[in-house]
DNA sequence: CAGTATCCCTCAAGATACTG
DNA sequence: CAGTATCTTGAGGGATACTG
């Protein structure tokens, strides 16, 4: 009678995921792989999270298959954590949250980061959603499709 | 002492984002009105979350500017919520979680929901991340722009 | 039906001390 | 430096009774 649902068994893909990483920590850490760090006390010092609760979420990311360790250079005994395939394809989430902080929880003018396509130097263009001709579809355009027990083609 | 920096002056869109609709609920409610759902007691089942949480979310989404209430149909003196344009806008979020849940979280052939393009029935292609020229960006070849206090173009 | 008001409890998270 | 272990706190969330 606690939870309806176990959640990672929900049929709705958006509730799996925000269950997995939709923590205050997890995506931040995703965001600060993205940016390059690699290291626990580069995430630590970033983050300004407890260290317990970066190690927890850090083996959490690596059990989910989105980061791996891998040893870290010669002189050092320790690991790095590196995103995989899986964790790289977090990329345009991490960048729609990113573009919707951007445009809406900024006062106009306030400072914030901003993520640059490397080669041009411009920022990177908003995220749009495509249908397979191209063409932008907005959300009133689309529907779920639920699946009951009784599914097929 | 206890948090580092208040998270919503955080100069990082993406710890803004997460800290505003980062929890359990408020995506999934967002999600649901994507879906068409207006009504207290439609989210309630459709999410089964407790009454007061639902209330407390659902308050806290108005005041974000992401849902508005309106009066109902004429027979209930209630009030639906339904998305402004700042709601709207969350739309490739949610769409970037669903596609990387469907891909990532459920093991092959299990049965999942979808998100059709309604005028062709076909799925919703896979949001990619452009740049201005409309080529594929990879996370490598971004960058993000780190502001501190001395800032200008 | 659409909430509000309470009560309670669990777990996320912080602080800190300790270890290899 | 890179964690682990322990303790404590507080917020998030559930159940339920109540109200217009």
């Amino acid at each position: 009678m606690s939870t309806r649902q176990p959640m990672n068994e929900q049929p709705c893909p958006v509730a799996r995921s925000v269950d997995l990483i939709g923590d205050r920590w997890s995506l931040l850490i995703v965001r600060d792989a993205f940016d390059g760090m690699r290291r626990f006390s580069d995430f630590q010092r970033s983050l300004g999270v407890a260290r317990n609760i970066l190690s927890d979420r850090l083996k959490k990311l690596v059990d989910a298959g989105i980061l791996q360790t891998e040893a870290a250079a010669e002189g050092s005994a320790y690991q790095a954590y590196v995103l995989t395939p899986r964790g790289e394809s977090l990329f345009p989430v991490v960048l729609a949250l990113r573009q919707w902080g951007e445009g809406h929880l900024f006062k106009p003018g306030e400072a914030h980061s901003l993520l640059l396509d490397q080669a041009s130097g411009q920022p990177v263009p908003p995220l749009r959603v495509l249908d397979a001709q191209g063409q932008e579809l907005r959300p009133d355009q689309t529907r779920v499709r639920k699946l009951d027990a009784a599914d097929d083609a």
